[in-house]
DNA sequence: CGCAGATTTGACAGCCATCAAGGTACGTGG
DNA sequence: CCACGTACCTTGATGGCTGTCAAATCTGCG
């Protein structure tokens, strides 16, 4: 058939880097990563798929992916096949604008992760992640004001800001006990949202 | 109309972050970069624009630019209206599936842009974007061998690869006493391929 | 309980930035 | 043709941010 729902559970992969994939995917539960891997074991995160992200939305028209997809929590997530997509874009200007609004957004949030890794400190590109992975979720609706659901191990936000583990660690700490951020079971909540933005919101 | 042709000259913008644009362009003569200028002054250059290039290919559906284009060389270049390319993409698949490549393209140019400034050392971000540039020339019939047209300042090299142009500076110099590459002007001639490959190439 | 993986912490090293100074190339105007 | 200014390239000294290595503690899970 032409759309299905499918589970994976966390860490395991989505889809991997090489494969041929006729699928457009969106989440509908859960968290994912997409990423990079080098044959010396690094890696390096693209983005981070929220409920509700498109994502291999390239795939109808370059079904080999370049990029691996791994699951964070548990998920849920929503399959199309390619002919019906290209179909439907086709046929209607809704969804060829939804598309193509994915596309926009996609390159929108590669190019922000360039200006930080190009130009931010670590302390900075820490700040700006927790930042901006909230306004991601409330715009989802997922983020009730401070509190933030926060599933990313400090190895994971390493490997998004181009940080090693450890370092990431010392300002996580910095944060806490400058009483910028408070951090719990899988959740972060921003104590003082002025401060911790001055250091973290990109100023273009 | 709905196409034209316009010359810039070297170091003018092309169009700038906050405008808004309802064109497409395809670079037809000379060089530029796509770059997001910060208020401190820094730079973060996206992308080197070569001859055969479309640029600004999502101002059809976000008219709002978020990055910056300036000429390298002077340039001339080439200018489609946005209305005429949403008729022609829905009317004509070649369009439409020419069109989908160029963004496809670019968000992987992006990724392993990303890849470089998460992961790699200077001395491989450097030789990895001289590389790339020979590849993107190649594929266009501009490089003859181990001869490369190249007007990049260091300045401009050190915004792509997040470095100080000092730093981009002692490598270019390391690699010409290593007899790897020879500098002209505005010109890179890669002396020793193995060896610069071995440092510069990306092995996923 | 025991294990594997994650977090935390410290010591140390190294890469890269910063600052400073001088040299070089090129365009401009006298 | 030459003087001159500007931008770029080059080089050195120094410092700091970040990585590496190591070990202890904590956490989740079987």
């Amino acid at each position: 058939d032409w759309q299905f729902h499918r589970h994976v559970r966390a860490r395991q992969n989505i889809c991997t880097a090489g494969d041929q994939l006729n699928l457009v995917f969106i989440m509908c539960e859960g968290w994912a990563f997409r990423f990079v891997q080098l044959s010396d074991g690094r890696r390096q995160v693209l983005s981070i798929v929220l409920p509700g992200d498109v994502f291999t939305a390239t795939a109808p028209f370059k079904a080999k992916r370049r990029s691996s997809v791994q699951a964070i929590t548990d998920v849920r997530f929503c399959g199309y096949s390619r002919g019906r997509l290209k179909e439907n874009l086709i046929a209607d200007p809704d969804v060829f604008s939804a598309w193509t609004d994915i596309l926009v957004d996609e390159t929108s949030e590669a190019n922000h992760l360039l200006v930080d890794l190009g130009c931010r400190s670590a302390e900075e590109r820490i700040a700006h992640l927790i930042l901006s992975l909230r306004r991601r979720m409330k715009q989802r609706g997922m983020a009730v004001d401070a509190f933030i659901p926060f599933p990313l191990r400090q190895r994971l936000i390493a490997e998004i800001t181009g940080l090693t583990p450890e370092h990431v660690n010392r300002f996580m700490r910095s944060f806490r006990e400058a009483g910028l951020i408070e951090t719990g079971k899988k959740s972060v909540t921003i104590l003082n949202r002025a401060e911790f933005r001055r250091i973290g919101e990109l100023r273009a």
